[in-house]
DNA sequence: GCTGGATAGTCGTTTGAACGACTATTGTTC
DNA sequence: GAACAATAGTCGTTCAAACGACTATCCAGC
């Protein structure tokens, strides 16, 4: 057959659509690039992103309990499917499970030991990951880049999980109308 | 067996360890509840956000092509596997595949009147996509927002690519030292 | 013109996410 | 107290991402 097709690539202009697209854009592009470090790091230590800010959630209640459904609000991201999250954690025995005498629907999960053993192991990466990924920007810079970041997810935050998150927004002074 | 747990949860002071880390777990966090509108609006019409992007890539080099690794390269996140991702597409008949005779280990992808079409008709729902989003941040908030998530990432943009890539910094001054 | 190395893309396999249906338990209403 | 809805969690299935091994092609050097 002919090739019809020229065999060269020609220079483009994209231009963004909108300014909030290309808003939402750099923001995609900017957390993939950033959680690209961040996986290197966590699967290092054959455990994900998600299952150690779960570990992180757990220990910090520890040596209490939270129901599964707890922890998967005060989550970072949305995840649908805790009950798998946490199997993988306890096949590691990084957590354990028992259901709730009180209310048998719910089951209440905890860090173990050997749990609070993987974050304290993880504590120098995750540390020097955070350097690594905006450790370039000063703090007046990160503040506002945080502040940014809080106005441009509010009005899509759940009434009901904002509060268990801990960066929420609520109860803080908007700095401009 | 004894229950040895509370069934109560108890109130919880996350903090985080470092203000980069803060940082990076906000843009996540945000990321995420923006990406939920996001998948909502593309799956309505059967197609991922990424291959969208594809398809807007090829769009705007029409009718000229470019080829499998040029497409990767100018796409928002990085997507390990470009040859499945134009699979899909082609099945869809939404882009046409081509070897170029000049270089036979090069392929080069073109969109389809198809692919334009779905292009076109997905324009009204991304454009109102992006007002949900971020429609309710001012304009100089907005690019206060892209340029400092463009300082973000730029320590972490492979200097080869980034040329690709329409929102690069690169040409622009920096405002403060 | 043959060999080794680089480049472009493809494919197999494993793993995790997404969506929804399903079970068990509790609370509500008449 | 039986029926129905709501809640908490689990599980089956489907789909996409991740990682690496593999093929085909080209280029460079001898």
């Amino acid at each position: 057959m002919a090739t019809s097709q020229p065999c060269r690539t020609r220079p483009v202009s994209p231009a963004f659509d909108s300014l909030e697209q290309e808003a939402y854009l750099q923001l995609w592009r900017t957390y993939d690039r950033l959680r690209e470090l961040d996986e290197r790091v966590f699967q290092g230590h054959g455990i994900t992103a998600q299952q150690y800010n779960a570990l992180r959630i757990l220990k910090s209640v520890r040596p209490g309990a939270l129901s599964t459904s707890a922890v998967g609000a005060r989550l970072i991201s949305r995840a649908a499917d805790m009950t798998r999250l946490l199997d993988k954690l306890e096949e590691q025995g990084l957590v354990s499970r028992k259901r709730c005498e009180e209310n048998r629907r719910v089951v209440y999960v905890s860090i173990t030991a050997a749990g609070v053993a993987v974050v304290n192991r993880l504590a120098a990466d995750v540390k020097r990951l955070g350097k690594d990924q905006l450790g370039h920007l000063d703090r007046r810079t990160l503040r506002s880049l945080i502040d940014m970041l809080e106005r441009a997810r509010e009005p899509h935050e759940d009434p009901a999980t904002v509060a268990a998150w801990p960066g929420s927004r609520q109860g803080k002074r908007r700095v401009e109308a």
